[in-house]
RNA sequence: GGCGACAUAGCCAAGUGGUAAGGCAGUGGUUUGCAAAACCAUCACUCCCCAGUUCGAAUCUGGGUGUCGCCUCCA
């Protein structure tokens, strides 16, 4: 498999540190608010990926931390005049809402920045041993200067970052670049004890302390949007590298943003939409539809428009899907020529599908193989002879191939039962259109639909589909 | 100023040297009692522009134009 490495700029092809084993880092929200559109990209895209491992038979170690405590989250609890910690629990209960929601599988582990205090006291102090930190008041700072690295992840070098550095100067500052491990804490803020005093980590530092924790010095590949590139990611380097003296992460991955009238979507700047809302009007599944068309690193544009787009197609796969489920149960037993043929050809499909994946996981090309699936199989489930078995093999591989990109998840296996009057008004136009009383029958159809049930009249009987 | 990305049909979007995937929308047809769904056909002589390399370029090289992102919290 091959994957773009942020760090190299290049698609390389993925060794795994251990044969048959992947640890992945992603850096998880920052919890003082629901997430938006914007933010379920990486959640969305990075769970396919971790998915697609599984599919080809690795033992995956995903960890996604919860950033708990921080400065925007303090803002908030001031605000609402509750503590912090409610405002951290509140929006993780709305996180696992709206991401298990898309349909994103729970990481292996989700550690909380609180939780890991000791760790990232730890990697404090010794970076202070190591001289890569010094303390400044009640503060600790990171000495970028004295990392030579810095900046290798995001192909700066000090220098430039410098003459272009919109950094607030600080007095507590040795150099305008170096980044804070450790804020003293100031009247009223949540704090723990530590040799500097009482205070709360730094952001970047946690991300560090957490990945040594959970995944040890040596990460397989490490995930997040572009943003946090720099500095960010490269701080975790700087930190990470400092303390343990080995590299940090073999492969970088980043996904592109996605925008709003051409501008990205952000919360500083305010022009974007939450997941919550997004889903209550297009749904859930059809944002993670609209995600997985096109390449993760690709820039996207949102809008309403794009997402009914997006619907429509994974309706299309979802209508494919019913068809086979229905002549899986009311298909012929013999399997006609043209069927054998078929199924035949199945495996080709999975290969194509495997090979677009392989590719740095080309989303955009493994749906489309489904959709080429998706018309072949279309195409037989309209004959009047479609068997039981054709559809069986079929849906084994539609529900593999969907299943890796975790689609076809909200309606899966969901065995749905008709209301008693609505099946009774099913069997009277059945009736009526026996004997040819067409008027009657479209008069029920039409009730039906006003009742959101959608009829259609297949080759194989009576069809039906909630609105 | 430094670093990076993107530009393919009405819309979305793959494709990194061999003659333009796929989806949405549209149009014509088949099917249907009529629908719905589906299928078939059609829908970019062309991939922002210019020059170059090549038998051959959307794809490589050089130049230009436009847009976006990071350099400050940000997926």
């Amino acid at each position: 498999m091959k994957l773009y490495n942020t760090l190299t700029m290049k698609k390389e092809d993925f060794v795994p540190l251990e044969s048959g084993k992947v640890s992945i880092y992603a850096c998880g929200p920052t919890v003082y608010n629901f997430f938006h559109i914007g933010n379920a990209r990486p959640l969305i895209m990075f769970d396919v990926l971790r998915r697609y491992f599984e599919y080809r038979g690795l033992e995956v170690t995903f960890v996604q931390n919860f950033t708990d405590i921080d400065d925007k989250i303090i803002n908030r609890a001031n605000e609402e005049g509750i503590e912090s910690s409610a405002v951290a629990e509140k929006y993780i209960n709305e996180y696992w809402t709206d991401a298990r929601g898309l349909g994103v599988k729970d990481a292996t582990a989700h550690p909380k920045a609180t939780e890991n205090v000791d760790g990232i006291i730890a990697m404090v102090s010794e970076l202070i041993e190591k001289g890569l930190a010094y303390q400044s008041g009640n503060d600790v700072y990171y000495r970028t200067s004295s990392f030579k690295e810095y900046g290798k992840l995001s192909n700066q070098n000090i220098d430039d970052l410098m003459v272009g550095a919109r950094v607030e100067t600080s007095e507590e500052k040795e150099n305008p670049l170096d980044f804070a491990l450790w804020k003293g804490a100031k009247p009223g803020e949540p704090s723990w004890a530590s040799p500097w005093g009482e205070g709360r980590p730094g952001w970047h530092i946690e991300c560090s302390a957490m990945a040594l924790r959970y995944l040890g010095k040596t990460v397989d590949i490490h995930c997040g949007g572009q943003d946090l590139i720099f500095p960010h990611h490269e701080n975790e380097i700087a930190q990470s590298e400092g303390v343990n003296g080995c590299q940090f992460v073999n492969y970088w991955l980043h996904n592109g943003f996605i925008s709003i009238d051409n501008k990205k979507m952000s919360k500083s700047l305010g022009n974007f939409f939450t997941v919550r809302e997004a889903a209550e009007a297009y749904g859930y599944e059809n944002i993670r539809m609209f995600m997985l068309m096109s390449h993760y690193r690709s820039p996207l544009s949102y809008s309403g428009d794009i997402l009914v787009s997006s619907k429509n197609a994974l309706e299309r796969i979802k209508t494919a899907r019913s068809s086979l489920t229905f002549i899986a149960e009311n298909g012929g037993d013999s399997v006609s020529e043209n069927e054998k043929k078929f199924i035949e050809t199945l495996g080709n499909y999975r290969d194509r599908f495997i090979e677009a994946m392989d590719d740095d996981f080309n989303t955009a090309d493994a749906i489309a193989v489904i959709f080429e699936l998706v018309r072949e199989s279309n195409s037989i489930c309209a004959s009047e002879n479609a068997s039981k078995l054709f559809a069986k093999e079929t849906l084994i591989i539609l529900g593999e191939l969907t299943g890796v990109l975790g689609l076809l998840y909200a309606s899966a296996g969901a065995e749905d039962t008709l209301e008693a009057e609505v099946e009774a008004l099913i069997k009277a136009r059945e009736l009526a259109r026996a004997e040819k009383n067409w008027g009657e029958a479209d008069k029920i159809r039409d009730e039906l639909t006003k009742m959101g049930i959608v009829l259609e009249d297949t080759k194989q009987g009576v069809k039906w589909k909630r609105a």
